[in-house]
Order: C-alpha cells, then structure tokens, then sequence
DNA sequence: CTATGGCCCTGGTTGC
DNA sequence: TGCAACCAGGGCCATA
C-alpha cells in the first residue's frame, strides 16, 4: 500500500512548496514520461514556462496549482495532479530521484514531479479558471465557506445516488477521496450505502461537521503516510494514519464502541464500516429489466 | 440521471 | 527460495 493523496495531503504539498519555490525562475523543462502532460506537447510546455517565474503556489481540490507570471502579467499556471502516487518535491540541481516523470530546473534547484504509477497529470494553462479546463467542474471546497450543513443537506436530498459515491465525485465536493471519505461517515454514524436522499438534515449537520473535523485534523498532521514512499515536500512523513477510525482497520475494534470493523466493496472500493455504528440501511429495490 | 466496467500503471503482497 | 498472479485505486470514458 502506498499513500493516497487528497485534500489534506495537496494542501500539506502546496504549503510545504509555496516558500521554496515562490520566486523562483525556470529555467528548463525534460519530459521522462510524456504521457504525464495527459496529451500537451512538451515543447508547449517548454515555451509557455522557460523564464517565467512563480507567482504562487495553491489548492483547489486535489491539484496543486503553480501560478505563473512574466514580470506583472500572468503567465498561466501549472496544474498538477498527484492522483495514486505523484510528489512534488525540490532537490538540488545536480540530484536525480527515482520515479521523476518531468524535471522543471530552477534558477536554485529543481523542481521534480516523481510518481511511480504514472497516474498523475502535470500540465500548463494559460487561464486556471478557463471554463474549459479542469478546475471548472469541480465542487465547493470542503473547508470553503459555502459548504454548511444547509447547503450539504439541499444537495444530497436533490440527488438519488449511493451516498459515498456521491461524496467521492468530484464535481459534487471538491477534495474527498477514499480514506476520508470513510472516516467521515464513520465519525457521522452514516452508511456508505445509505441513500443520498435519505440523509436528514441531523445527519447531514453531522456529516459536514464530521468532513471539515477529519480534513482539518488531517491537515495538522500533515496528511497520512502508509510505508517510506509519501513524503511532503520536506521529507517528513505525515502522522494521520495513527488517527484512522475505520480505514485500514478491518477485525481491529471500533474505536466508538468496540464492534470489529468491517470491509465491503462500494463503487469498486474498499469500504470501512463499524456495523453497529453505521447500520446498513434497507437494501435497493433494483429495477426490473 | 444513475450505475457499471475497463483502462491506465507498478511495487508490494500472496499463493504455490 | 523463487516466481507468477493478483491487488490497490482517482479520474475518465464508453456503455446501458
């Protein structure tokens, strides 16, 4: 098992990047796996980048987003995203780290995208908010102000989907991924399978606050690390794992009430139920053919 | 609108 | 001990 990046461990990436590489100027590009750039040219990369310098380094859901400028004006911005198993990290200029997909040197240094299974995408926008681009479809942010109880409880009860489905979709909510999606219904005593539009408005007050308790806490620990492959930035591995409820933790007692944890299959993922603090609900009346 | 399944990838784990 | 099969999984796409 490596580590999965999401929400907390992109912010912890983008906070630990931001004071070593704002400032700084590029200087050159080497693409070792084209197929990281999901489709753009390494020679447009190349020219939209060389010279420019870094603006800014933020989060908006999973992406790490590097904002460009060329003197005053914009230059775009990098839009990077980690998936399974990317790290941005910066080295020296002469290192050479295992699994670097794309090399971007710096006037110090140089910035290294290493991912060993190559799910990750790095690529240049001239516009990050282009309504074409990535960022365009995505949800609220979790720790974003519009996301209340209110709107949490609106939005579930006007869609009929499988709640953790819904909550790992992107363009529903921003940031979640498997592991904290768990430990969030877990903390909400809500089912992975229960309906979207059965959520009531208590358990949905618990489930918002739940969400922003776990991203919060994760964030202060600066993310989960399961063996030596994630790092932040720094080179630290991050401290939340210690503080899973549920995932990773199937026959280990329920840190609530003691009943063994539990592991189904929801969507494709591994899933992470305590049975008595999360009862099933009933089961789907399917369709007939 | 909602759900399902394939695809991309490789290191670690499991099974024999 | 050695080696092959298997597994994990975020986002995207095609299909029903």
């Amino acid at each position: 098992m490596s580590y999965m990046p999401e929400l907390p461990e992109v912010e912890t990436t983008a906070r630990l990047l931001r004071p070593r590489l704002v400032g700084r100027r590029l200087r050159d590009v080497d693409v070792r796996w084209p197929r990281t750039l999901g489709g753009q040219a390494p020679a447009e990369l190349e020219e939209a980048v060389v010279g420019a310098r870094v603006a800014a380094v933020r989060r908006r859901a999973k992406y790490v987003i590097i904002d460009l400028a060329r003197g005053r004006r914009s230059a775009g911005a990098l839009l990077v995203h980690l998936r399974m198993t990317g790290r941005l990290v910066v080295e020296r200029a002469d290192a050479t780290p295992d699994w670097s997909r794309v090399r971007l040197g710096l006037d110090r240094g140089a910035l290294h995208f290493l991912d060993v299974r190559k799910f990750g995408r790095l690529r240049w926008w001239a516009d990050p908010e282009d309504p074409e681009g990535p960022l365009a479809p995505l949800g609220p942010e979790p720790l974003g102000e519009s996301f209340t109880a209110a709107w949490l409880h609106r939005a579930l009860a006007g869609r009929r989907r499988v709640l953790k489905p819904l909550l790992l979709d992107q363009t529903f909510l921003a940031g979640l991924g498997n592991i904290y999606v768990d430990e969030s219904l877990h903390i909400a005593r809500l089912h992975p399978l229960e309906r979207s539009d059965a959520v009531d408005r208590r358990a949905a007050g618990r489930l918002q606050r739940a969400i922003q308790a776990t991203l919060r806490e994760a964030i202060e620990r600066e993310g989960s690390s399961f063996d030596a492959f994630y790092r932040t930035p720094e080179g630290q591995p991050g401290s939340y794992q210690h503080q899973f409820r549920v995932y990773g933790r199937e026959g280990r007692p329920c840190r609530r009430c003691g009943a063994a944890v539990e592991r189904l299959v929801v969507a494709q993922r591994g899933t992470h139920v305590c049975p008595r603090c999360q009862p099933a609900p009933p089961p789907r009346i399917l369709r007939a053919p």
